[in-house]
Order: C-alpha cells, then sequence, then structure tokens
DNA sequence: AGATATTTGTTCGTATGTATT
DNA sequence: TAATACATACGAACAAATATC
C-alpha cells in the first residue's frame, strides 16, 4: 500500500492563490484588514502568536515574519511576558522620517535643495502656527534663544547650539495645525540638525550664524506674541534666507549616508 | 566539578551587548553597516542566507527576520531559485510613499490640508520643471489632456479621466530637479488620485471641473514651450485653485483610511 | 523580594517550492 | 527532462523577559 499523503504541507490555502506573493506579506495585509474592520485602534492589542498562527493558519515562523513588517512600519509594537504581544501603534514622526531618508539616500541633494524646500515649507509652517502657540510654547522658544548665549567653548557647545537653534523651529512645527506642512517642517529642520556636515577648516565665523538666528527668533517671538501673521512671514522668510546664506558661507553640505542613524555631534 | 556550560548559547554576543535591542534588529542595522563600509550600491547582491548566518553568526530564522525588515523598507528585494538571495535596491518612490499615508492615517486631515499644501509644493515644483521637458514628456502631456475629451461615458471613464488628470501633474513632478520638491508632489497628487471621495449625491457636474483643468493644461503646455516661468507659475496657481474650487464645490472628502491600499476606481 | 507562569525571542532540523542549468 | 541551488515554510524545543502572586 502506497503511504499516505502527509497531511502538512506547503500548499498554499486556495483563498490567498491568485498573487504569488510571499505568504508572510499576504498575512500582514490580512491583519491590517483585520484590525480595520474590527475597529481597532492605537493602543488595542492583536491576539497573541498562538492564536493568530491558528486564524491565519500558518506557522510560528511565518507569523513573525509578518509582524516584523508590520513592527518595521511603525504599526505595532510587541512586548514579552504575560499579558504581551503586539500592540497597535499610531504611526511615528521618527519612522516615516526615516523611510523618507532612506529614499533621499539614493537621490543626488544639494544644500540649495534643502533650502529651496526650508523657505517654502518653513514660512507657511511658520504663519499656519500663529495663534496656536501657548505659554509653555513661549517659554520654551525662549529657552531655546538662551541656549545661544555667549560665544562659543568648543565643538560640543557648538552642536548643543545648533540643536537648540532648530528645536525653535521644531516647537513651530509642532503647532501647525495642517499636519502635511508639520511632518514636513520637521523633517526638514531634522534634516539640517543631523546631515549637513561643514568644513572644519572654515570653521572659524559660527558666532555671526548664531548671532543672527537669535535675531530673528527674538523678532518672531515677539511677532507670535502680537499675533501679526504678516510679520511672522516676512521674519522667518529673512531669517532662512540669512540662514541659508551662512551655510553657503560655511561650506556646509549634505553628508552622504543617510541610511545610518546620525552622529548628532558631527559639527 | 561543575558542568560546563553549554556552547549552544542564546547569550548576545558582547559586541553587540548594550541596547537590549532584538537581535534580528541588530543584525538588520549591521548589514546596512556592512553594505556602506563595502562600498555597496543598488543592483549589487547581498551573500546568501547561510553564508550571513555564518557571519553574523544567528540562525536563519533571526536571520531571515533582518532581511524581512530591509525589504519592507524598501533596501533590498529577495528571489528564490539559483543565484537567487537579496539584491540591494534603491529605495523607491511607492515604498516611502505608502509608509507617509500610514503615518497620515493616525493625523486627522481635511481637503483644505491637502489643497494648502498643493497649492504650495505643486506650483514650485511646476516653475521648477520648466526647462527640463524633453519631446516625449509634450507628448505625454497632450495625450493626457486628449483622456479627457467628451463628456463622461460613466464612472470607469470618469475615474479614467481622473487618472490622466493627474497624471499630467506627476509628469512634471518627475522633470523637478529637486527630489525634495518632486517627491512631495507625486504624493501629494497620489494622495488626490487615490483618497478623496466624492459625495455620490451630488455627481453631476464633473464635466465642468474637467473642462477646467483641460484648459489650465492646456496653458501650462504653452507656458513650458516658451518657458516662461512666470506664466507656468500664473497658471498653474489659477489651476489650482480652481481645482480646490470644484473638489470643494462637488464635496469631495478624504477617505478614513489611509491604510489600505486605494481601490483606485472609488468615484 | 522572590518564585512562578506566560509570552515573545531564538535556534535547529527538515521538507517544499521555484528558478536556473 | 533532470539535477542543482536557493529561498520559503513548517514544527518542536529552549532561552529570555516580564507581569503577577
Amino acid at each position: 500500500m502506497t503511504p499516505v499523503k502527509p497531511v502538512k504541507s506547503n500548499a498554499i490555502p486556495a483563498f490567498r492563490s491568485l498573487p504569488r506573493r510571499k505568504l508572510s506579506d499576504v498575512i500582514a495585509d490580512e491583519i491590517k484588514r483585520w484590525v480595520l474592520v474590527e475597529g481597532r485602534v492605537a493602543g488595542d492589542r492583536l491576539p497573541q502568536e498562538q492564536a493568530l498562527t491558528a486564524q491565519f493558519l500558518c506557522s510560528r515562523g511565518t507569523l513573525r515574519e509578518a509582524l516584523k513588517s508590520l513592527e518595521v512600519q511603525g504599526l505595532i509594537t510587541v512586548s514579552t511576558g504575560p499579558n504581551g504581544g503586539a500592540t497597535i501603534a499610531a504611526v511615528s514622526y521618527e519612522c516615516s522620517a526615516r523611510q523618507l531618508r532612506n529614499y533621499l539616500h539614493f537621490q543626488t541633494i544639494s544644500i540649495e535643495h534643502v533650502y529651496d524646500m526650508r523657505m517654502l515649507i518653513e514660512v507657511e509652517t511658520a504663519v499656519a502656527a500663529v495663534g496656536h502657540l501657548d505659554s509653555a510654547d513661549f517659554t520654551r522658544l525662549e529657552g531655546d534663544i538662551a541656549c545661544c548665549h555667549g560665544s562659543a567653548w568648543g565643538h560640543g557647545r557648538q552642536a548643543a547650539v545648533r540643536q537648540a537653534e532648530l528645536d525653535f523651529h521644531v516647537v513651530l512645527a509642532r503647532r501647525c495645525p495642517n499636519p502635511l506642512l508639520a511632518f514636513q517642517a520637521r523633517f526638514i529642520n531634522d534634516l539640517l540638525r543631523d546631515y549637513i556636515e561643514f568644513d572644519v577648516h572654515t570653521c572659524a565665523d559660527f558666532d555671526g550664524f548664531t548671532a543672527d538666528n537669535s535675531a530673528y527668533h527674538k523678532k518672531l517671538i515677539d511677532a507670535y506674541r502680537a499675533a501679526d501673521h504678516a510679520l511672522v512671514r516676512r521674519s522667518m522668510t529673512e531669517h532662512i534666507e540669512s540662514a541659508r546664506w551662512h551655510t553657503l558661507r560655511l561650506n556646509g553640505s549634505m553628508v552622504e549616508a543617510l541610511l545610518i542613524p546620525p552622529d548628532r555631534m558631527t559639527i
């Protein structure tokens, strides 16, 4: 008698046959759909691995690849232990910004490109934020200016100043009510902070840059306090143009590899 | 005498000890670094799974989760068969756009948000593309206009028209020399094509919308042929403002779920 | 604070599908 | 067609982390 065929089979079930995709990718999509039709939202939990393998009829390894896919996309976080498992997450800015940097890594991109984009986005973001700043925001903005006082005491200090300068803009971006604008504004500023390097030889005069920035930041705070849209627009435009000029003067250039997390202290 | 510790151990090697990250994530990063320091570029192949497990001292399951991570980020593609394995890829627009949609899924975003962004980006993109269109581009632009001739013959036709109208803009975006602008322009147009739905009850007059679009597209082609920056700027500004007006008039609204690939024919 | 139970993280062995030759 | 080389998928076991008692 011929031996029976093993019950265990790698044959792909009929209902997911048509496109010759990887099973793990199919499962990842099915989990996404399941979450949506089930009405689950960020903070809700997914069933545990064992239950999911039973639900989607696949092995644990395949399921884990599907979960890894969702995790990389920032859609879930996974924890161990009792009551552990996957939790649905709101996709973070950081996760999406990383992916956009991955994309730009394979494009050729110059300081001028970044500053053209910055001029466009940042001015509009700044204007849109008028009337959306609370007192805590103002204190933080003023704190960022205070960080930049005095002349540079070395490279570590120089990097801290730059961090504070760009943090000023991130505060404004967070208060922009248009999520598309806000994302782009944060992204551009992060790009400036982490992926521009200056020629060490011409490292002479950063103080002029810093002084100009502080002056413009002060003008901006006054404009926000007065809720003067036109003045915010004008000040920010001049500010970005000034920053572009200083950056070019100091031989700033884009770093080559955007794939790797920034050193953050490259100055 | 105490028994010797088993050779096989899940203990994480010292060189990757500090942050308590998952091994698969660490391996994914190490592969990224390896690619960079080795000077590999898009199109080059990674070693096979077996070689990679030997190089990074982990099991196939763990390595496959790491590769899955890189695959989801669009950094590699994987194929089976002889000479199969992972190939380094330039991160695609589609992959990064998907991630940005994932992000926006958890934000509240309105037609006005999209059109404010579109006005900002598209005008500048259009101006930047002046002088970068070849004859093939012009033929394609004129083809897109031709697609929109005649009145609507039903919903399928309506969707095809909309597809062609937005394809016009994608052609321009692809010719914009600033990758940051170009990405954003394509993204906004894809968003408009795939994630705006119109109220079926007021489905009456799309023809006016279509006619206006065609008229503006023709004006734009003339402006591009004349390489007239100012005219391109003016025409595109009016075009977007007109499109915004029509969209609001027809009760357009953002679809709720950006997580799922578009039906593309929702109109 | 410590023991325990639960759940994910990792490994290994094996079998199957698929593309190249 | 057959052989080969590779990714894909399954299953069982053990290790590590963590919440609860």
